[in-house]
DNA sequence: AACTATTTATAAGA
DNA sequence: TTCTTATAAATAGTT
């Protein structure tokens, strides 16, 4: 758009570059309302100009900022932790997402009226429910957690053995280089290879 | 731009919507990708579809987005605070906003569907959500009890006084049947309008 | 800020 | 989805 052809590269005249980013600023904070208005879609837009000035848009459905910003953390934290996990990547990615897609829509589903009055006996219900809800968590948490703890007992007990190995391939070592120091020097080298230092 | 004018209001047929997100967050992430490189520009870009899939964007001279927040979050907080020296009802509406938030996360989690394979974190912010809800639950319902308790004590109290008046008025019919016994009969409806029986 | 010649984005159709 | 194309919208260069 525009007289020409423009490359995209970083404009060198500063009158020129202040002019383009007034205009396209503008421009793309409108497409940025528009995409969230037409699709109902959550959205935050934060900008510094090239002289430290801060813009910024978010979709009126996020009270504040921090909340998108919050959502957004929750959700590549757990993305960065199951990267570390190392474990099926896009699987874990998958599930990670598809659980996104279940709190969005319960967020949608579990709106309840702040300004209600409950009564003694909906809050009766509401305690239960939730400790319902919370043992469950905990249980799945318990089963994790021991899940866990099994598969480092048995990394620790793997690590054991080997390091019982390795004791005694060391002390093998130990008694052949004493004979060696009374004998020839050639012990070594053979020594090395029944070590796998080749 | 396309073939005919549109409207920016939220579009209803889901197919279209989807379609329209697709292409117009190409356009928006395209743009804010030449604002930055044109303008020499840092920005942030975040966008959660309708379905509640994470889309970002963040210039390549910030390393990671949690700079930018940070930058963000600074440049803010100042703006916060100045503002809040001139306002004390800002503040207010804050925090009640905040409250509303609040417990609208901890409704978020209300409900746990048990065929999810959660993950430890997520398992343990579950956790502290439905606790916390738990917690605001029992503290109304304290709240609730205790008012009721209030209202059943004054009621009591009421009772007594009343009670009280009664025996007074019981044992002042009780002298004058003692003195009626020695007199006439006629004083017993004389008591009976006294004591109200009408 | 405003104005246009153009380029670019995209709505609708395939 | 993905491509095509007619058209609306954005904007580079200019005033």
């Amino acid at each position: 758009m525009g007289r020409g052809r423009m490359e995209i590269r970083r404009i060198e005249n500063p009158t020129q570059r202040q002019s383009t980013f007034y205009k396209r600023r503008d421009g793309l904070f409108k497409k940025a309302k528009e995409l969230s208005v037409l699709c109902d879609a959550d959205l935050l837009l934060i900008l510094f100009s090239n002289s430290g000035k801060l813009y910024e848009f978010h979709t009126p459905s996020v009270p504040r900022t921090k909340d998108l910003i919050e959502r957004y953390e929750t959700v590549t934290q757990n993305k960065v932790l199951t990267d570390h996990c190392m474990q099926d990547r896009s699987a874990e990615v998958g599930k990670v997402e598809k659980l996104c897609e279940l709190l969005e829509r319960e967020l949608r589903f579990m709106k309840v009226d702040e300004g209600q009055d409950y009564t003694l006996p909906v809050l009766d219900m509401l305690e239960q429910n939730l400790e319902a809800a919370i043992n469950k968590v905990r249980v799945e948490k318990d089963r994790k957690i021991h899940g866990e703890m099994y598969h480092l007992q048995n990394v620790v007990k793997d690590r054991q053995q080997e390091r019982y190995g390795l004791c005694e391939k060391l002390s093998n070592i130990q008694v052949l280089r004493e004979m060696g120091v009374e004998g020839s020097t050639g012990f070594t080298n053979e020594l090395d290879l029944k070590l796998g230092f080749n």
